[in-house]
RNA sequence: GCGCCCAUAGCUCAACGGAUAGAGCACCGGAUUUCUAAUCCGGUGGUUGCAGGUUCGAGUCCUGCUGGGCGCGCCA
């Protein structure tokens, strides 16, 4: 079980197309990528292929003519799958689903519950999904909060079709940055004792280096005016602001398995391996006292510096250790989703890979665009630098975990997203959230009230009512949405984008709404009523799976 | 100057290279003695930034332009 009707009809078309080439009506000799594809146009059927214009050329004959060849073969035997098929258009071939298999369908659902839509297609293949990875020199800023959304998604749906995921953070809490955020807090600290300090603007100025300052006096009064060692200041600080990065995760609900430190592949000599392949493979030389990696051989447009004359490695050389471990330790794919603000370099980390003999290929590199925050239609300016910028925290605070995660999913990753915190904060139709979370509300209050009026219909139950009673066009519609669940998982899973799930969970929901208020399911038929309720059932299932691969939270009541 | 991303309805956005480009918002007009009106129904709204090219077929691919975002450190 578990089919996709796509598939089936995939394999139908084959065959039909195998028999006619055997007969003589077709020639061609290999079998193009056939495509199953939905039309947009209803009246087009449910499925249809362009199989007849993928090989009109090479079998040297009008798609309309290969299409009524198909047509005629496939006629009589999709009994199960389809009721009708036919040539349109200048060549498509449309299928049109028969009811019987959408009861099927629907009963599928029915039967595996909230199992249903999982898959085996990643066969237990081992993926590691890397995001956010920030370093602890300040709170998460919103554009991290897409790339938590975005990354632990994808981590989501690759597990719900069968991979074994690894949520990874990486972060350095080393080097310069954080010897800065060490001045930064003791300059802080000294000037709430009142010293008359300069505090310049090359430090960090966000306020959140104020109350760890604040914190610090609070703990330890001025026992630290004289003291000398930053490293006291450090530890203190990235404590502070790492236990809040994770606390804002966490109120996301992003957990992750592994935190990386990239001082342990220093520790580790991983990185002086690396060093010494690469000059094994000649692709290093030195130059004003610095080590050069000639990135430009592998098609970047500069050489990179990895090692700096003072001795000290630049951020790529451990990346590409990094990578280069991530792959050693077996990874099928390995992911990164990385901001806007990365795209420059990651290809010379890639170059760094590639250069040690890996295979790159195993390497995804997703690259988010950035936030807007919008209120009344204006732009909420953001900065790192400067005190002004609005953390995720705050934003978390402002609009809650299921608002902020849907809205950082719902557009693709490739466009910027505008976050209007006017719509965000509505509870209406306006915010698709609530939308879909009303939608489940709605189906639990039916079955509370069905339970109270008729008695509970329990899974088994469920499972032996007639279903053919759903004839009506809205319930066909209703079934035929929940039929594109499975592959609507596959493909968003598959492709990396967590907003189709978003796209087509307010299609399913928009389909019930409008279908609660033109029919009753507590009606004075038992067995329609029955029927209705088990749709009813299916449509919550698949709303709850959907919710839940999204990390949005599916109430009861609302 | 070079590189990456983006440009679709007034706004925010969808659309595996497929057929007549779809939603929501906004605007106009309607629906509830009924299982949740946080809902629904109808209407208005388009030369897919511009110019070429590839293709049976282009919003989608290629080239050039225009406009916007982001990069181009011995910072991360």
């Amino acid at each position: 079980m578990g089919e996709l009707l796509s598939d089936r009809l995939k394999s139908l078309l084959a065959a039909a197309a195998e028999e006619a080439r055997k007969s003589g009506d077709l020639s061609y000799s290999a079998v193009p990528s056939v495509r199953i594809e939905r039309p947009s146009n209803r009246s087009h059927g449910d499925f249809s292929t362009n199989f007849a214009f993928v090989i009109a050329k090479e079998a040297k004959l009008p798609p309309a003519r290969i299409a009524e060849a198909l047509v005629r073969r496939l006629a009589g035997r999709g009994g199960e799958v389809y009721d009708r098929v036919e040539v349109a258009g200048p060549g498509f071939v449309n299928f049109f689903i028969s009811p019987s298999a959408l009861y099927r369908g629907l009963s599928t659902i029915l039967e595996q519950g909230e199992e249903y839509a999982r898959f085996k297609v990643g066969e237990g293949k081992t993926v590691q999904v890397e995001f956010v990875s920030a370093n602890p020199t300040g709170p998460l800023t919103v554009g991290h909060g897409r790339q938590a959304a975005i990354g632990d998604t994808i981590a989501n749906l690759l597990e719900r079709v069968g991979y074994a995921v690894t949520r990874e953070y990486y972060y350095n809490d080393a080097g310069n940055q954080m010897k800065v955020l060490a001045v930064s807090v003791k300059k802080r600290y000294l000037q709430l004792l009142g010293e008359e300090i300069d505090f310049g603007e090359d430090l960090y100025q966000g306020e959140y280096i104020v109350d760890i300052a604040g914190a610090l006096r609070e703990r330890c009064g001025d026992s630290l005016r004289a003291e000398k060692d930053l490293k006291r200041f450090q530890e203190i600080a990235e404590e502070s602001i790492f236990s809040g990065i994770k606390k804002t995760l966490a109120s996301m609900g992003i957990r992750f398995d592994v935190y990386y430190n990239e001082n342990s592949l220093f520790e580790s000599g991983k990185v002086a391996r690396v060093v010494d392949l690469l000059r094994k493979a000649g692709c290093v030389y030195e130059r004003d006292g610095a080590v050069w990696f000639q990135a430009t051989r592998f098609g970047r447009s500069k050489d990179r510096v990895i090692i700096k004359k003072t001795g000290e490695a630049t951020y790529r050389l451990p990346d590409i250790a990094y990578h280069r471990d991530k792959l050693d330790r077996g990874f099928d794919i390995v992911i990164d989703v990385f901001g806007a603000d990365h795209h420059g370099t990651f290809p010379d980390v890639l170059a760094g890979v590639e250069a040690l003999g890996c295979d790159k290929s195993k390497i995804v590199v997703l690259i988010h665009q950035f936030v807007t925050l919008v209120r009344d239609g204006r732009q909420v300016k953001m900065s790192t630098r400067k005190a002004q910028f609005v953390t995720l925290e705050e934003l978390l605070g402002e609009v809650g975990r299921d608002v902020a995660r849907y809205f950082f999913l719902m557009r693709k990753m490739g466009s910027h997203l505008d976050f209007d915190l006017g719509v965000a904060r509505k509870q209406s139709l306006d915010n698709p959230v609530y939308y879909l979370q009303y939608a489940h509300a709605r189906i639990c209050s039916i079955q509370k009230k069905y339970g109270e009026r008729y008695g509970l219909l329990d899974r088994g139950r469920l499972l032996e009512v007639d279903l053919r009673r759903l004839t009506k066009e809205e319930e066909l519609e209703i079934i035929k949405d929940l039929m594109r669940f499975e592959e609507t998982v596959k493909s968003a899973a598959a492709l990396f984008e967590p907003h189709r799930l978003c796209v087509y969970l307010e299609e399913l929901a928009a389909g019930f709404h409008s279908y609660y208020n033109k029919h009753r399911v507590m009606i004075e038929d038992k067995g329609l009523r029955e029927a209705r309720l088990a749709m009813a059932r299916a449509v919550q299932i698949v709303l709850k799976i959907g919710l839940g691969l999204l990390g949005v939270s599916v109430p009861e009541s609302m």
